[in-house]
DNA sequence: TAGCTTCCCTATCAAATGATAGGGAGCGGG
DNA sequence: CCCGCTCCCTATCATTTGATAGGGAAGCTA
């Protein structure tokens, strides 16, 4: 049986470095150093150094990019559907054991042998900006250009994940609570 | 006398490439490939690769942390200073030819070797964090945790930044106000 | 013209780094 | 007992990549 504790180590020290260091500058060896095993190790438990951070983003976006799609089609208020998002986006990524900021951050995802994980970060990308655009038709927020509030909610989220992994985090849900709550706000019209 | 074209032409396209793959994955050989020179040739006009990303991080950062310390410092409502803060930073940063996003949202500050830079923008970090305890304490802001309101601001710049980079920007100063405008709202106690 | 400077070139190096080859220890099943 | 599997090791390779050495052309000054 394969040991799951090895592969899991590798999968959040992986994590940890990338976001220290970047993916390219975070060297295998260090990653094995981290696990307390030797460079070559690691090719037992993956084929290569590109499969870790594959295995990573995946964890987040697989169910990130059905949800966000469910989002978009179900009916109500579009702030109710984001909120409702966030907040489910934020507490399943809260409770992960890895740094999952490293990979939005990071450098991996701009690289052209990650071109397949980029085209299902850009479908996801484009399933946010349809709801955002849901809201705007129906007043719920101010008027922006859809693509700035994707950035923005984008790159709030990355915030408060940052956050999330700099303090110690009693209750994820609460905390995603108020994260979607603050992501909300940027861009919400104040209500009367 | 030294050709500033070049050199002026190596932090431009440097910038794009470290925009788009990243530093460490951004070759020296690729860089001067843009210049159409030979790759040798840029350690003429740089030292080595390090310095070409030092210059382009000096020419946003030195200015701005001496700003948002007067902002810190002067009297007046903290939303307005921070606000004030916001547009010159904007305007200025969309003016320029680089892509500064890459800068921030790049891996090259991750690095060990850049621990100056780091150590510059932790600074930078401590004054902004101090101005929203201001507008906290004041009433102006939501009660966030400063360290929160600083990653959002810091994230939401960057937003802006790789948006005005993607559109075509035909007037920095209307699109930078309209950003500062943005970025407040997100943390801003609701004017009654 | 001679001499100096600037700027770019070709050729080349040394180090870092992802990955492979092949061996050995431990362990469970038959 | 021995086969096969898992998992880690040492040794090593091939490639990439930042950087250096040294030369040559163009332009300026005296």
């Amino acid at each position: 049986m394969e040991t799951v504790d090895t592969r899991q180590e590798i999968l959040i020290q992986a994590s940890r470095l990338f976001k220290k260091l970047g993916y390219r500058a975070t060297t295998t060896r260090e990653i094995a150093k981290a696990v307390n095993i030797k460079q070559p190790s690691l090719f037992h438990h993956f084929p290569n150094k590109k499969a870790i951070v594959e295995e990573i983003f995946s964890l987040s976006l697989n169910e990130a990019a059905v949800r966000i799609e469910e989002a978009c089609r179900r009916d109500g208020p579009a702030s109710e559907r984001l909120h409702q998002y966030l907040v489910w986006d934020l507490s399943t990524l809260h409770r992960m054991p890895m740094a999952m900021s490293a990979i939005y951050t990071g450098d991996a995802l701009k690289s052209e042998e990650f071109a397949e994980l980029a085209a299902k970060l850009k479908a996801f990308y484009h399933s946010l900006e349809d709801l955002i655009s849901q809201g705007i038709d129906s007043g719920e927020f101010v008027e922006i250009d859809p693509m700035l509030g994707r950035l923005i909610v984008a790159s709030m989220t990355i915030a408060h994940l940052e956050y999330a992994e700099e303090v110690t985090v009693t209750d994820p849900d609460r905390i995603a609570r108020e994260g979607a709550d603050l992501i909300l706000r940027a861009f919400r019209r104040e209500q009367n």
